[in-house]
DNA sequence: AAGGGACGGGCATACGTATTCACTGGTTCA
DNA sequence: TGAACCAGTGAATACGTATGCCCGTCCCTT
């Protein structure tokens, strides 16, 4: 056999030319449907494919979407925020689903991501997934939108250039996290995550905090609300702070679950029990949040929804139609911890 | 502006060939010093990067490796195996360094991916992932590497082809886990896990665990080995088949983490104390690990160090030269569990 | 002074596909 | 009985790069 075969050797074969192969195999309507059989009973025979490059150098599109995430710098390579991992069986599928390859990399908010996939049209369009400081990568967001490359992002809508953005109802969520406490009969409940515009989502989990206090007539301590970012470490670190600071707190709502379980473990380290003596609800329902001691009450996103919103919302805008921010519901679930 | 520069353009604006830029840029030492520099600043100021397709259509390689993970058909999507996923990022980044571009599957065991990035051209060689029925796809990677396409999968060294695989010790692993338990005093040790040829990494780890039992001269009681597969289901499911049998047993090796999660779980709901009544150990050292209650004792893999060896190990094979299986160390992580 | 490298770079071409255009034979309609 | 049409297909070409081959120049050798 040798070579691997070509749409010339199947047209041979056929007794057609080669361009009529790559109409037949495409499903180009103005080949005769028998002659269609024919090459395609021969291609198979033949274990024939398209080539990937030829075909994307010929027709300008490399049927590919590339997956970027983003780390935090300093951040530790084997510590990819569960979450998003936990999108990328849905991502995968849809991709496989619409007939895309994915390809995926990692990327520091700093490098240059924003125009090597662009400018060596490795893929048609880019899938944004990662948590960070927003104001970091917002330049390159930018710039990338105006060369009218295709991108979405997850994250907070409403940020970020119009109609790429896919993201859950963070202020929803965090009010129906709060209010749970609140109905608990938690009064003085600690907030800890970013509160400033950084972190776009975790403000929105604050926003959706002050909503609930708001509307249950309780008033906003700025002693309860420490900054943290999506880590274990800076959830401990948080428990420390307010301990610094002598704060009195029966309940935290923590902004993300890695938080959540890092501050679990330092109130146990402390020995204050959970949730007697502070409840605490989380955000993500990450897969770890079951097995914390006790099991972790937490705000869900549904990963399988965003990824397969993403891609959809991805697929829209090359098809060269305007897409709308996508937005999808969370949902509390309750478990031990408060 | 309008289109996207070529290396035309750049020959032109420097005042030399076509082939004399891609030749610069590749770094071909055929190509003055000074003309390089000239060659590469243009470039640069240009945002010009090599089309990926033109480049791989003409040199024949895609610069491009593929990952795929293997699902049990009827697994869900999301519960894709967590230590699988912990390799992920070093992939990406050895891949990265390497100059590769990554894309990622995930297959159905019975799926057709042993011939579709072989025919397509689309990636120069294959990382394959997962656990599963190793007879399921026997068939599928003996007739990839008799193709000559290039393969490296994680499983247990010495089953399948040679030069291909890349897997821990688990048999020390397992031997160090019994190990471990006989020297806390236990003789009465259940192991969890398939003992028979299926999944050959599962069967090492369970020869492992004889050889330990051997050394210290205790006898091998097949009423305490029961069949699981490595999902949570499986270990709570293995803890009922022990109590169906009436089986008498203080420790539990279970052949994965998740298996041993579940069993922790069902025995939580017996009323059996860990690790007073029984004492488990599982394998992998996934994130959960540690949260478990109490805390789980553990084989740890070095993940890390497996996604480089699974990239160095295809990186070989794609240079043409003969590669070996690689072989990583387990370490023994204690904790409260046992 | 003539021969021989080495160096630097141009010419031509090939990689395998998709698409535009032109062409053929048959059909339909006035 | 043309003319206008349509379905179906082939010829030619372009996509952007990498590489084999060849040629000129300069310098060194004998």
């Amino acid at each position: 056999m040798g070579r691997r075969p070509t749409s010339f050797d199947i047209a041979q074969l056929a007794g057609v030319s080669q361009p009529t192969v790559s109409r037949a195999l495409r499903g180009s309507k103005s080949v005769n449907a028998q002659t269609r059989q024919r090459i395609e009973a021969i291609a198979r025979s033949l274990h024939y494919a398209v080539d990937k490059h030829a075909s994307s150098l010929r027709s300008q599109s490399a049927n590919t979407l590339a997956l970027l995430f983003f780390e935090e710098p300093a951040e530790d390579e084997s510590t990819i925020n569960p979450f998003f991992l936990s999108m990328l069986g849905s991502i995968t599928h849809a991709c496989a689903r619409a007939g895309y390859d994915l390809l995926i990399s990692f990327q520091q908010l700093s490098g240059d991501w924003h125009v090597d996939y662009q400018d060596s049209r490795k893929a048609d369009g880019i899938i944004l997934l990662g948590y960070g400081d927003y104001e970091a990568y917002r330049a390159r967001l930018d710039h990338l939108t105006e060369q009218g490359t295709k991108v979405v992002r997850w994250g907070a809508v409403g940020t970020g250039p119009a109609g790429i953005t896919v993201g859950s109802d963070n202020r929803g969520g965090g009010e129906a996290a709060t209010a749970h406490l609140i109905a608990r009969g938690r009064r003085r409940i600690a907030f800890l995550g970013a509160a400033d515009g950084r972190y776009p989502e975790l403000e929105d989990r604050y926003l959706g905090y002050r909503d609930a206090l708001a509307a249950a007539g309780l008033a906003v301590d700025d002693g309860l609300q420490v900054d943290a970012i999506t880590t274990e470490d800076a959830g401990r670190e948080a428990i420390a702070e307010l301990a610094r600071r002598g704060a009195d707190y029966d309940a935290i709502f923590a902004a993300s679950d890695s938080i959540a379980i890092g501050a679990m473990r330092a109130l146990a380290a402390a020995g204050r029990s959970i949730p007697d003596d502070v409840a605490i609800v989380g955000f993500d329902d990450i897969a770890s949040a079951q097995l914390t001691n006790p099991p972790l009450t937490t705000v869900t996103q549904d990963a399988r929804r965003a990824g397969e919103a993403l891609v959809r919302t991805l697929l829209v805008k090359l098809r060269g139609e305007v897409s709308e921010d996508a937005f999808l519901p969370t949902r509390l679930v309750i478990r031990a911890s408060s």
